[in-house]
DNA sequence: AGCACGCCGACT
DNA sequence: GTCGGCGTGCTC
């Protein structure tokens, strides 16, 4: 007896295995491992993954149930990626239905839907007394109808329905149903030409726009779209239905993709001349391939140093080898300009997956991936589950920013994924940065320590390409000009420098940590500062909407006008925002043209593009943001770039917030200069000496490094030691001080009868540190306090699987208690 | 996660 | 007496 193993789409604990059901002879030969099916779960029916298929059913039950349907004709997902949501599910501990679903494009999030009938003719109906007609109308057609449609048309009636339902005169189906279908195009495919030279002797002379009809697909004799040829011939698709009916032309149902690029033209590049530098650093990387061995790279090099010609000229050689390319790139970064570059390089055999696509869009870059139309993806996070099946390179860019690490479940990291996907195809993985990540450099030069992971070999392009220089760099103490009595926010030496780029027409890139107006408001009669109701944290002030707002929930309220505390009318507002920076521009260099660039003007769709554009154009002269202006930007114009607070996110409680900043710093400083003229760089800062500071100035990433890693083994951080951090929210504090008692001390007891030592400063063999609980950093969000517990490991050991046994444990304990458990495995935001 | 089954308060 | 509150337990 064949049986096929489903994981159901129901992410919990208690369902987080597989479910067996018997395959019915209509759907054998389409089950298959990665089939996305429906089945009967329990009184529903529900979406499930196919993970295997096993001659005997795990279960002793008689009562195995068969497949309801095989929900695409090609599965979705191959055996190769079903392996890879397992890892994925043991590695950062979520139920494998989640990792399963990230993987597919959201048009496939199938949702079962129940449709409602009535069960024996419409008859009954007529003896039913209903005050609205409307729903016995709607029924009496006796066509099943979709449930949650009905309820919401006819809200006072539930009742009746539910009644119906249990007295058995309405009967229930469910189906799962995608949520986006493909899109088709009824297209005429007409006869030959001869043929329809003969038909339009036999058209009656009257019927004239036949007769264009005919005479326009004869003298065109290709398949075109019903509309197309209807406009062409100036006529409707009915007339040409006439022509189907009589066996001139056949109309069919043609699936057309969507492609958000389809009005832009890509001038086709070839690939350039490498600089010497640029060709020993490819070198390598194109041996590993042609060897077919899997070996991880990390291309170093400074900003501008030309990486991107570097990737297009390996994924060439991967293409020509017969294997497919996968591209990662920050969601921020992937601009059109970014996307010309691989389309003009590799035309159409490029997919591109990015969240501002809609799910249509994006579904039908997905299905070109999946049926061998496209052969490079290129896309954010996660177009590192793009359906190839033979990947021959995988190529990172930006490797150390923090977008590649998912925040919601599944918390993982596409750099990680990228390395184990690529063991699973023999493929060879590139991390670009200016800035690598401390444990991705460590990796590379010293062979990644005691992380157990496979070293990464370095490679370092130290120029910028034509021998550009890299930017000057001045670094500014904004405590001496508070003392030489300047309490502006431009420092007199920004100042100078704007108003002389304003002169020579020259533009500018201006970068604040901080969107809003002011960062939080406080009255000054009794101290009273203004804080989200639902978490703990101060409000920003913004000015256009006269509000104040959470940054993290969303909350907002109207602008105070007294303390709501003393009443005392004097509110004042500190801290400084972007939307105060522009105004300030505005004040202190009349006629500044200035484009604002934050999350606040750029939720539109195709905003963010189209303020990049018109920087571009040289339509503003300052491109004023927060960190999304740092990123991967190239405006040959761009001569200054001023950083107003260097050491805005230097006091986050996060160790790794002085790698960030220097990162920050770094990337903003290649903003500049990047072309014919020269850059130049102003940083202000209150912590002039700062180690992640003055090392931007020397364009000194190594000695950076060096001197972070040093602190890092100090305290056993990453990469010297790994976190996990299990955070436990509930409405009150009691409740997750006992929850989270219970947790640490359960797996400290779990380590030490495996012999897992807990003095984590002795070096060597295997350690475990579980600290907390303690308050969560934002001890309060959306209403439930947070505690969390971070816990601290290094070693051959796998601390996940130990976090997941002693949560298991206390399954019963924490479900009746009612607090959520949520465990971030290599946590990259310490929040 | 749903959804059913099951055991206690305010309404026709 | 019934409707319906949400506690608890199961889904091949």
């Amino acid at each position: 007896m064949t049986v096929a193993r489903v994981i159901v789409d129901v992410p919990s604990r208690d369902t987080d295995r597989p479910f067996d059901y018997l395959i019915p002879d209509r759907l054998a030969g389409w089950v298959e491992v990665g089939s996305r099916v429906a089945v009967p779960f329990g009184p529903r029916t529900l979406q499930g993954i196919v993970t295997g298929i096993a001659e005997d059913a795990d279960v002793a039950y008689a009562k195995l149930k068969p497949l309801e349907d095989v929900l695409d004709a090609l599965p979705p997902l191959s055996p190769e990626l079903v392996e890879l949501a397992e890892w994925i599910s043991r590695r950062w501990l979520c139920p494998l239905t989640v990792a399963l679903q990230a993987m597919l494009p959201a048009a496939l999030k199938g949702r079962s839907e129940k449709y409602v009938f009535p069960a024996f003719g419409a008859e009954w109906l007529e003896e039913e007394i209903v005050r609205s007609g409307g729903l016995l109308d709607a029924l009496r057609k006796g066509k099943p109808l979709k449930l949650a449609a009905l309820l919401k048309q006819y809200p006072n009636q539930g009742l009746s329905i539910k009644r119906w339902l249990r007295e058995g005169k309405l009967e229930e189906r469910q189906r799962v149903e995608n949520q986006v279908s493909v899109k088709t195009v009824l297209t005429v495919f007409p006869q030959p030409t001869g043929e329809l030279l003969q038909a339009l002797e036999k058209v009656p002379a009257r019927a004239s726009k036949q007769r264009e009809t005919l005479r326009y697909l004869a003298e065109h004799n290709e398949a075109i779209p019903a509309v197309k040829l209807a406009e062409a011939v100036g006529t409707t698709t009915t007339a040409i239905r006439t022509l189907e009916e009589r066996g001139w032309v056949e109309i069919r149902p043609v699936t057309e993709d969507r492609d958000p690029y389809a009005d832009r033209d890509f001038p086709s590049t070839t690939p350039m001349k490498l600089t010497p530098g640029q060709a020993e650093a490819l070198t390598p990387i194109q041996s590993a391939m042609a060897n077919g061995e899997s070996r991880t790279f990390l291309l170093h090099g400074v900003t501008g140093s030309g990486k991107t010609e570097i990737y297009l000229q390996a994924i060439q050689r991967c293409l020509e080898s017969g294997r497919e390319a996968i591209v990662l790139v920050p969601e921020i970064a992937l601009t059109p300009q970014m996307v010309e570059r691989f389309k003009s390089r590799f035309g159409a055999s490029v997919a591109v997956l990015h969240s501002r696509l809609s799910h249509g869009e994006r579904y039908d870059e997905w299905r070109k991936i999946r049926e061998g139309r496209a052969r490079v993806a290129v896309g954010a996070r996660s177009a590192i589950f793009a359906p190839f099946t033979k990947i021959g390179l995988i190529v990172i860019d930006e490797e150390h920013e923090t977008s590649y690490k998912q925040e919601e479940s599944p918390k993982y990291h596409a750099r990680d994924v990228a390395v184990e996907r690529a063991r699973l195809h023999g493929a060879v993985v590139v991390l670009g940065s200016a800035t690598p990540a401390l444990e991705t450099y460590d990796s590379a030069v010293y062979g990644g320590r005691d992380q157990g992971g496979e070293a990464a070999t370095y490679i370092v392009m130290p120029d910028r390409v034509a021998n550009r220089p890299l930017p000057r760099v001045h670094i500014v103490d904004m405590r001496e000009e508070l003392k030489l009595g300047n309490r502006a926010m431009f420092s007199r030496m920004l100042a100078d420098a704007i108003r002389d780029r304003l002169a020579k027409r020259e533009q500018m890139v201006l970068l604040l940590n901080r969107r809003g107006y002011a960062t939080f408001v406080m009255c000054r009669s009794c101290g009273h500062t203004a804080a989200c109701p639902h978490c703990e944290i101060s409000l920003t002030y913004h000015r256009g909407s006269q509000n104040l707002r959470c940054h993290y929930c969303g909350y907002s309220e109207a602008e105070p006008k007294t303390c709501p505390s003393c009443e005392s009318p004097h509110i004042r507002f500190f801290g400084t925002g972007t939307q105060k920076v522009e105004e300030a521009l505005a004040a202190t260099f009349p006629g500044i043209r200035v484009i604002r660039m934050d999350v606040d003007t750029t939720t539109e769709k195709g905003s963010h593009e189209r303020w990049l554009t018109e920087f571009r154009e040289r339509r503003a002269d300052v491109l004023l943001g927060t960190q999304m202006v740092a990123k991967g930007l190239d405006f040959p114009y761009v001569t200054l770039v001023g950083v107003l607070a260097a050491d805005a996110a230097l006091r986050l409680p996060d160790f790794r917030a002085s790698e960030r900043t220097f990162q920050l710093l770094t990337q903003v400083a290649g903003r500049a200069g990047r072309h014919e003229l020269p850059g130049e760089v102003v940083i202000q800062t209150y912590d002039p000496e700062h180690e992640s500071i003055t090392s931007v100035q020397g364009h000194d990433y190594i000695g950076f490094a060096e001197r972070a890693l040093v602190l890092r083994k100090q305290l056993g951080y990453p990469p010297y030691g790994r976190l996990i951090c299990v955070t436990f929210s509930h409405e009150s504090v009691p409740m997750l001080l006992s929850v989270g008692a219970q947790f640490a001390s359960g797996l400290k007891g779990r380590a030490a009868s495996l012999g897992i030592r807990h003095d984590f400063d002795a070096a060597g063999s295997s350690a475990m540190e579980v600290l907390g609980p303690v308050s969560s950093p934002i001890a309060r969000l959306k209403d439930r306090y947070r505690f969390q517990c971070m816990v601290k490991y290094r070693g051959d050991m796998d601390a996940s699987a130990l976090v997941a046994e002693t949560l298991a444990d206390m399954g019963e304990a924490v479900k009746r208690s009612g607090v959520q458990v949520s465990v971030d495995v290599d946590p990259q935001m310490m929040l």
